[in-house]
DNA sequence: ATCTCTGATTGTTTTATAATAATAAAGAGG
DNA sequence: CCTCTTTATTATTATAAAACAATCAGAGAT
């Protein structure tokens, strides 16, 4: 059985080894908000279960069983996010936190029965892609918006980033999942992108936002 | 805060009070299958927070506030319990585990959403009541069928007991809530009791089994 | 080659929840 | 009213997850 710090400890590990593959201490440390100590320990636990390959002063790389384990807990986080959108009708910025706990859920049936009900989708509410039943990820390539150039038809599909304060900043400017844009201009000073779309809307974006859009250039 | 452990001894406290108003240590030790020792610190801890009138070697009594806190566990549960069933298609018997589990969540905004999309519920699928946002419930008199006499007709409206074993065996003789039933003879040498219901269905139920079934009679 | 700094580990302590063993209070039967 | 059983309490210990303090390893700079 994996319980619920087991599961944040390997959220944590999975978030983190997508970047690099590789993960320290010190970075499980800052993600958890959990002193380094105490990872240590619980790493040392975790090799002892084989969730992760652990050598003492090596960084840490999550194991083929640790990457499924994560996937998973992944799998029911982002299920949940994505019920709670579609079926509950809730806000793509209010989800996480209350998916976050019902993610430790223990009764597969009620996940099966959320991704049945929503028709096994393969992504979730800020576009990142649901692990499957074992756990494992096919990673998409998106492009950043910031990546685009003037001309250019992009439709966004995903972000990189979901605090709160972001995804309230796109609810205000009307910016969500599939929606089409024009870039119109990009400014070389600062790297700020100027697009059109639905009825005539026009918005500038600052460089930090349209890198953390993305999605495909049509 | 009240913790996952605390709502757990809320949730013990309050069932066992229902019946006699007053619950000692042993009760509540039973009923979470934990010491007593345990559970005498607990109740100090509880007395602390004023959730329970506390004297050493007397009978714990919820107090306002801990009778309140535990009705909003159980409130959180019983919405759970109704979400599952008509909102995802769940068997009754089959919410009770994961209810368990999801009433835990620290969302209020979830369970005010669960109540919404439900209509503002006044009964789980049990048939048993649910209390209001403040946490206290008004508690329903409902007659045993066991009381009911040849000739009466009956409308099943609750079960006094959840059990997974209890309600399949409904389910496999067609006894739902909301159903009528007719009383057609009562055989005073065991107490069981003959009724007739939908398309000219008969059962025979023994006295265990109508003792727990629990509704009006019309 | 050594010094120093950062990152990692060990060893000890804390907190919350539980258990066991030993003791004390209440209540029941004579 | 006293003894015996049941129930409750205290005192100590256990376990999991975390913290803090002190030490240790390794990488870069001198």
């Amino acid at each position: 059985m994996t319980s619920l710090i087991e599961e944040n400890y390997l959220k944590a590990l999975f978030h983190l080894s997508s970047k690099k593959g590789e993960v320290t201490v010190k970075d499980l440390s800052q993600e958890l908000d959990i002193k380094m100590p105490t990872v240590t320990s619980m790493m040392k636990k975790f090799s002892q279960k084989g969730l992760v390959k652990y050598k003492s002063y090596k960084p840490l790389k999550l194991t083929e069983k640790g990457s499924r384990a994560a996937g998973l807990v992944i799998r029911k986080h982002r299920l949940t996010e994505m019920f709670l959108v579609e079926k509950m009708n809730f806000g793509w910025e209010e989800v996480h936190e209350i998916a976050e706990q019902i993610e430790h859920v223990k009764a597969p049936i009620f996940f099966e029965r959320m991704d049945k009900m929503l028709g096994h989708p393969k992504f979730d509410p800020h576009g990142s892609p649901i692990p499957d039943k074992d756990g494992s990820l096919e990673l998409k390539q998106y492009f950043k918006l910031s990546d685009a150039k003037a001309g250019d038809k992009f439709e966004l599909q995903a972000v990189t980033n979901s605090e709160n304060e972001f995804l309230n900043y796109l609810n205000n400017k009307n910016l969500h999942l599939g929606l089409r844009i024009d870039i119109l201009e990009i400014e070389e000073f600062d790297g700020s992108i100027s697009i059109g779309f639905g009825e005539k809307k026009v918005e500038v974006l600052s460089k930090k936002v349209s890198q953390r859009l993305l999605g495909e250039i049509l």
